[in-house]
Formats: C-alpha cells, structure tokens, sequence
DNA sequence: AAGTGGTCTAGACCACCTC
DNA sequence: AGGTGGTCTAGACCACTTT
C-alpha cells in the first residue's frame, strides 16, 4: 500500500497529556488516592490549567478519575458491576427488592410521547413510581416506571407516595409480564436524576429502556432506568455474579 | 416567611443554555438543519465562546447535535437502534454476517489482563480479528475478538489476514458456544477504534464485552465490542427486527 | 478567501471543604 | 483562611470545507 509521509496528524495537547496521565495513574498512584491538583500539573506539563481540565475530563468520563469539589482529584476505584438482568431488577421478580428504594410515586396524565409509547389515550392517568437503585450504600441508579391506570386498575385511594409505589409494583407482580427487548443508550441526568444520583445535572448516565409486554402483546408498562456512567458498568444475563473485570487493552 | 437565604442554587449558564438550546432546537429545527455557528449563538446569548460550547458539547453528548469542521453544527438524526443480541451478532450465528467486515486479523501473545480474563498462559498465542459493523453504509461499531490458539488449532498457515479471520470465526462457529453474560459501559475511542470509527479520539462508545464459553465452562474466547455512543442505541433482546427506525426522512 | 468548528491561553471569580 | 475543583471570559491561532 503506498501510504504516504502523511507529516502531521498533530495529536491535540489534550490527548496526549491524557495519554501521560494514564500512565501516571496506573504506574504510580492507587486506587482512592488523590493525585496532584490542577493548578500545580497544568504547571508541570506547561499548559493552561483549561487544557489540562480537558484531559482530566476524559480521564473522568472513563471512570478513571473522581473530582471531588473542595477535596481534590483522585484515582476512581473499578466500575461496580450491576446486574440489570429482569431477575436482578426486583421486580416483576420479588427477591433483591431491597436493592431498590421507591422515594416517589405520582399520577398524572402522559406526555404524548409517553402516550405513543404505553399505547395508551392521552387522557388516562399514568403512575409513575420513581426508584433508586442502592449498592453498598450509594445511589447508583434511578428509574421511572411508568405503569397506566388500567394496568392496576385496584389501588388504595389515600396512601402515601411510598405505599401507593408499593401497591403499584404489588399489583405488576400479579400480571405475567415478560420485559425482553431493552435499549442501552447515553444520556446526561437532568435536574431530577442528577438529585437523586447526588451528581451535578449534565453528568453522563447510561439509560436503560424496558418496556413490559402482557401475554397478549399490550404494553403494559415501561421502565426508563438510568445509572452512573461514572461508576456502573451493567451487566446482562442470568449470573448476578460476572468476574470479568475490564479488559480494554491499548496495544 | 420572609425572603429566605437560601436564594438559588445558581445554575450554571451553559446547563441553562443547554435547556433554551433544545427547546429552540425542538421548536424551530429539524433533522439535518445547521444551527448558527458558534460565534453568532455566543453573541445572541451573550456568553464567551467556551461557555456556548459547553452546552453544545452536553448536547453533542446526548446525540442532538452533529458537529462537523468547517461545515458547521446540524441536529443530528435520531439515534440508530443497533441490535446486539448473540443472534445478531453475526456470529456464532449464521446469518447477517453481512453487517460485520473483517479488517484485521492479528496474532500475538496476550497481554497480562487478557490471559487472565481467557485463563490460558502468557505464553499461548492469542489471535484477535478486528470487525467493523457497517449500518447503512455507516461505520457504528468496532470489535476486538480474542480467540485463544487451542481454541482454533486448524488455522491456515500462509492467508491473508481477512481470510485467516475468516477461518477464526468458521472454528468458533463450529463449536458450540455460549455468550451470555455481558456487561456494557461507558469508554472513550483510543487511536485504533476511533480511526475505524472515523470519529476523533477521545469520542464516547458504549464497550460491550462478552465472554464466549464452551459447556464446560471454559472460556473459549472474548469479545470487546464498541459502538458510537453519539449515534447508536443499543437494543437487547429476542427481535432483531426493530431496525426498520433506519427509513431515510427525506428533508 | 471566507467561514466553520477545534484547540489553547492567561486570567478571574465562585462554591465547597478542611483546618 | 487557605486550598480545591467549577465556571466564565476575551482573545488567539489552527484545521477543515466551501466558494
């Protein structure tokens, strides 16, 4: 092939600091550490404290890093593996429900595109209950389970949010639902989810789509979940237990 | 209650830019349009440059926008549901193999994370086809496969290195294997991926791993897949049907 | 040549945390 | 009070595309 000189192909500044990060990071801090602050490394490599900001960024996207507000950067621990198989999600299954917190539950009509998607009319009642996932004692995730009124037809009137999320889920677990087809895709968490995973709004998550089918095809429900890009990485399949850490390799 | 202290929680401008930028977006653009360039929505706003650039990079992020050098910013298409079930995955399966082109196929002794996560020695050669997933003549996805050499001992000697990858993927689909658990995160493009891609290093991708195991359990080989996380969304489950989303909406 | 997004700079101030 | 990361500015130059 004849390739070329091909002379430049410069190698933004960013890129490359990030390149000599990573090794840093890997050779010579450990996880939980703090390492030097940005002011002093924009010093040391030459470059902006701007320019830096952007290789850290990177770095953080990755769950390489954590920037702490006061405290410091420090060296991330491992991305925990969550289990987002039905079974795991503690419900339609009962087991693991301690793994979910309902803090919301509201009812109201849907949003057209809610609608379209739970194929109800635009003027039935939808509940939503509003979850967080907790593992090891951190918010990892959120969900809005989106569930139409004819769907759970026998709810208690006057209960509290809680309750009422419970009775929702209660009566789902009745009904023989299948959630096979799911959607993985990208997103930041907005102004509620950014609250609850205590992250500021922007931060990227990984956004999980289920809707349940009855036997019949209807679509019953529809769970729009949502983690921590930062630290989740999820795992699908029958084992809540996969061992297989990253292996990523630059070669 | 008099005026309370607390006043605010002040919102950053470009996460405030970001909300009237896709209301503006929703409201008076479509698919395929270019917005004004920076310079003139800094000016309309009255921020710095970088500060408009901040919420069109969340909005970048979260595949509304298209940025493209020397052109200008367009509203992105929405994303593209890739299905990524083991049936789909054009191999061990048959068919739509269509939808993978092998590029690469190299062999070598792995690296210290990748034996361990194969459990074979340091010292067996480990052979690794690189594919690229083609959706509508568009590039989405890359993947490393990791096959041990006992896992394929009848390899052609003298091929090139598409047909050696060939033979690769013939062996394995010959053995009886299964990828059940995988796991999905948040990664950036390193130099290899991102070339392939045709995106910039440093671009998000959803890394989807999946190790392949024999009966017995052994791990027969691994697959470390990445998809352009601004323009795919991932769909798991029995149907790989649902990709009729990819109707060309003539503008 | 002109226009676009991409990178980089040097500085400022703010919000948060610890001492 | 002093240190940290988070936000914002005003400007410069570069790389790429179209005219």
């Amino acid at each position: 092939m004849g390739t070329t000189e091909r002379e430049a192909a410069p190698e933004p500044k960013y890129w490359h600091l990030r390149t000599v990060l990573v090794r840093t990071i890997d050779g010579e801090f450990s996880t939980g550490q703090v390492i030097p602050n940005e002011r002093e490394l924009a010093a040391r490599f030459g470059v902006a404290r701007a320019t830096l900001r952007q290789a850290l960024d990177q770095l953080e996207l990755e769950g390489r890093l954590v920037r702490r507000r006061g405290i410091g950067t420090l060296v991330a621990a491992p991305r925990t593996a969550v289990p987002v198989s039905p079974a795991d999600e503690g419900w339609p299954g009962t087991a693991r429900d301690a793994a979910w917190r309902i803090v919301d539950c509201t009812t109201a009509p849907p949003s057209a595109r809610l609608a379209e998607a739970l194929g109800v009319p635009a003027d039935e009642n939808v509940h939503t209950v509003r979850r967080v996932r907790v593992t090891a004692g951190q918010v990892v995730g959120t969900e809005a389970l989106h569930v139409p009124d004819s769907t759970v037809p026998h709810l208690p009137g006057f209960a509290a949010e809680t309750d009422r999320g419970r009775s929702v889920l209660r009566q789902l677990q009745r009904l023989e639902l299948s959630g096979q087809s799911r959607a993985v895709e990208l997103g930041v968490a907005e102004a509620e989810e950014a609250r609850l995973l205590e992250r500021p709004p922007g931060s990227p998550v990984l956004v999980v789509t289920t809707p349940y089918a009855t036997s019949d095809g209807r679509t019953a429900a529809l769970a729009v979940s949502t983690y921590r890009a930062d630290t989740c990485r999820l795992t699908f399949g029958e084992t809540g237990l996969v061992e297989v850490d990253e292996v990523r390799t630059a070669s």
